[in-house]
DNA sequence: GCGTAATAGTTGATTTTGTAACTAACAACA
DNA sequence: TGTTGTTAGTTACAAAATCAACTATTACGC
């Protein structure tokens, strides 16, 4: 245990990215609260079906770091509002594929128009060198490729 | 990403923000957790008291953004593994003064280490001043002044 | 084929968080 | 001095997240 050197833990990279992360979230999250009254794991799964198209649960949580419960009670959620369907795969009955109805999509749209224009305000924070940095260097901590 | 269809929700910075929070602090996490099994709440408390020294539980919510909920019950958990003391101040006896332990400090000052290091290992990532860049406009987009 | 292990997804129990109501103390002011 | 409004902190109850156990199906080893 070595003393206090100059390290000040108010620049610990995980808490300003928190800090930054719940701050920044805050604005978008009462967006679709308020439109639609989805949850954050609703958006997220909602997001990646928009994003990429029909998956299975197994997908999203790759791909979104979710944990298989958290994905089941949201696709459960966004199923009760018809925003998307699930079909059994033929060739392995274990799996569902998921994917998004009209009324989902309409949805994703929409949120993906709020969510442009409100990236565009966060990031015109910065010269835009700058934010392509941050871009580049958030996706290496997220170990997104 | 000026366009509708040039923007892409990966890129959308909420999302990379949060993605990149968590990848990071899973690390960390684990380390207070299994070593004095603390909640993220309740490092958080500890921190700002390790890092200021004593103050009031509004004090600590106005740092670091807290609810004040989740104050009280980090202070209570604290308390009872005689982390910290509370005093009632006299001249306002509305407030009350957290200060931490011997034993307090002593976890601070260890997890101050582990912090330092690990911010290392990750800030190690990048030249030095493209971390500096990042540590600037995350306290930015944290606004924290 | 059969038996066992692994995988996709769900459900229930426990823990943690969020919301709102509450107590106690202070402040402002007639 | 009331009386009213505000603030610090706690607690009760509802919502959500986490973890473990469970079903159904597929994959593997023999």
């Amino acid at each position: 245990m070595s003393e206090n050197q100059d390290f000040d833990l108010i620049d610990f990279l995980p808490y300003l990215l928190n800090q930054a992360a719940e701050e920044s979230s805050l604005a978008f999250h009462q967006v679709y609260k308020a439109r639609y009254g989805i949850l954050r794991t609703e958006w997220r799964v909602l997001f990646h079906l928009g994003r990429y198209g029909a998956l299975t649960a197994k997908d999203i949580g790759a791909r979104a770091k979710m944990h298989k419960t958290k994905i089941s009670r949201a696709v459960a959620a966004l199923e009760r509002r018809r925003f998307l369907t699930r079909t059994r795969d033929q060739r392995d009955k274990r799996l569902e594929i998921l994917d998004l109805t009209t009324a989902g999509r309409a949805v994703y749209a929409d949120l993906h128009d709020v969510a442009r224009s409100y990236h565009q305000t966060l990031a015109a924070r910065f010269p835009p060198e700058d934010a392509e940095r941050l871009r580049v260097m958030l996706r290496q901590l997220a170990k997104i490729s």
